[in-house]
DNA sequence: TATACTAATAACCCACCAGTCATTAACTCG
DNA sequence: CGAGTTAATGACTGGTGGGTTATTAGTATA
C-alpha cells in the first residue's frame, strides 16, 4: 500500500522528543484545523493528536477532554482578540457611518476571511448537542460581541447620526448577515455552483448599503407610481 | 430498572402490524422531530424507527440509507411548498414594502416558527460533512427560496418603490436575517440567559424597519452634527 | 384449512472512537 | 555515568451505530 495519503503532516521531528513547552499551541493550532474543517462532534481526537505530531495519550496529558480542548481553542482564537477590537474602536475618530464601513470591513479581513471564523459556525452547528459548550461560547463571545455592535449603534445615534433604535434588537440587522456569510462561506461555500458563489466583498457593500439607507427610495427622491 | 424514559412514544397499536401505507409517513415524521432535535449525524437509524413504532430493519426495507430517509424529509417538509408560496406571491396586490413585510410575517409563522425550519439550521451545520446532501439543498431550496425573494424585491424596483438594487446580492440583506434567526432559533434558542432571548416578532419588526429604511437618519430631519 | 406471499423483525457484522494506564525512553542532575 | 523524573506512547476497554439477512408471522385467496 502506498503511504497514507495524510502523511504530508508538518513533522519531520524526533520521534518521542520531549517538548513540553510546544505541545500546548501544536494542539491547539491541529485542533482548530480539524475543528473549522469537520466540527466538533466529527472530530476525532486521535486525529489531532497524529496532526500534531504526537500520539492520542500526549493529547489528554495536557487537555483533559475534548471538551476542554476545544474550549482553549476559542480561548486563544477568539476570547483573546476582544480587547484589541474594543479599544479600536473606542480610538477611531470619523463618522459613524465611516465606523460600520471599517469595522465590517476589517472584522471580515482579519476574523471572517480566516479559520477562526469557522469556530463560530460549528458552535451555531452544534450547540444544541453541546450545552455546556454553547453556554460558554455565549458567555465568551456572543455577550463581548454583542457589545461591540451596540457601541458602534450608540455612537452614530448619540452623534444625530443614526435614528434612535431600539439597542435590544437594532444590533441585529447590523450583526445577523454578517454572521450568515460566515455561516454560508463554511457551508455551502466549499460545494456550491459557481452562479451561486457569494463574493464576500460585494455581499459585504450590499449589506452595508442597505442597512445604511434602505431599500425605500428617499421621499422626495419618490417618482409618481408607475405601476400599470 | 424504570422503564426507560423514552418510552412514552405514538404507539401501542398491534406488534407486527402490517401497514405497508402508513409506514412511510410516520417514518418521515420521526425523522423529522429527531434530525430537528439532534441533527443528522447525531440521530441514529434505530431511534427513528423506533420513534415510528417499527425496528430499525422496517426503516431500510423503506429508505435505502439513512441519506436517502433526509433527503424525503426535506421533499416532504420544504420543497413541496414552494409553489404554494410563489403563487401566493404572485397574486399579492399592494406595495411591495408591505409584500415584503407580509411575506416576512408569514414565512416566520408557517415555517421558522416550524419544526421544518430545523432542516435549514441542520443542513447550513452540516453541509461540509455530507456535501451530497448539501447539493440536494442546494438544488431543492436554496435555489428557489432565492428566486422568492428577487421577485419581491424586483417588484419593488418595477414599481420605483425601491431602489434599483444589484440583484444578485440585494437579497441577502432580506434573506440573511431571516435565516440567522432560524439558526438562532434552534442553536442557542434552547440553553442561552433569559436576558439574551430573542423574540422573533420584534427581530423582524426591527429587521424590515432597518431593510426597508435604513440605519441613517433622512438627509432633510438630520440635526446639525452635535457631537462634543 | 392449507398455501403462497411478503411486511416486519432481531440478531448479527464490522468499523469506529473517547478516554485510560502500564510501559518506555528522553532528559537532568549529582 | 547512572539513577531518578516525567514526557510520551500505544495497546486496551467499553460502548456505539449503519446497514444486512435469515427467520417469523400477518394476510389473502381458494
Amino acid at each position: 500500500m502506498t503511504p497514507s495519503p495524510d502523511d504530508h503532516l508538518p513533522v519531520a521531528l524526533a520521534k518521542r522528543a520531549r517538548r513540553k513547552d510546544a505541545r500546548p499551541g501544536e494542539l491547539l493550532a491541529a485542533a482548530l484545523d480539524l475543528f473549522v474543517e469537520k466540527g466538533f462532534a466529527a472530530t476525532r481526537a486521535e486525529e489531532v493528536a497524529r496532526r500534531a505530531g504526537v500520539s492520542k495519550g500526549t493529547l489528554f496529558l495536557y487537555f483533559s477532554s475534548k471538551e476542554e480542548l476545544f474550549k482553549a481553542v476559542v480561548r486563544a482564537s477568539i476570547s483573546d482578540r476582544f480587547p484589541g477590537w474594543l479599544s479600536e474602536i473606542d480610538a477611531y475618530t470619523g463618522t459613524a457611518a465611516d465606523l460600520l464601513r471599517y469595522s465590517m470591513g476589517t472584522w471580515w479581513a482579519r476574523y471572517g476571511a480566516t479559520k477562526a471564523s469557522g469556530i463560530s459556525k460549528l458552535v451555531m452547528s452544534e450547540a444544541s448537542n453541546f450545552p455546556e459548550l454553547a453556554m460558554f461560547y455565549q458567555r465568551e463571545v456572543v455577550e463581548p460581541g454583542r457589545e461591540l455592535i451596540r457601541r458602534i449603534l450608540q455612537r452614530g445615534i448619540d452623534s444625530g447620526e443614526f435614528r434612535a433604535i431600539d439597542m435590544n434588537y437594532g444590533i441585529y440587522p447590523v450583526l445577523a448577515p454578517m454572521l450568515f456569510l460566515v455561516m454560508w462561506k463554511h457551508s455551502f461555500g466549499g460545494c456550491v455552483p459557481a452562479a451561486s458563489q457569494i463574493v464576500p466583498e460585494d455581499y459585504i457593500r450590499a449589506h452595508l448599503d442597505t442597512v445604511l439607507h434602505g431599500l425605500c427610495l428617499p421621499a422626495d427622491q419618490k417618482p409618481h407610481d408607475t405601476r400599470k
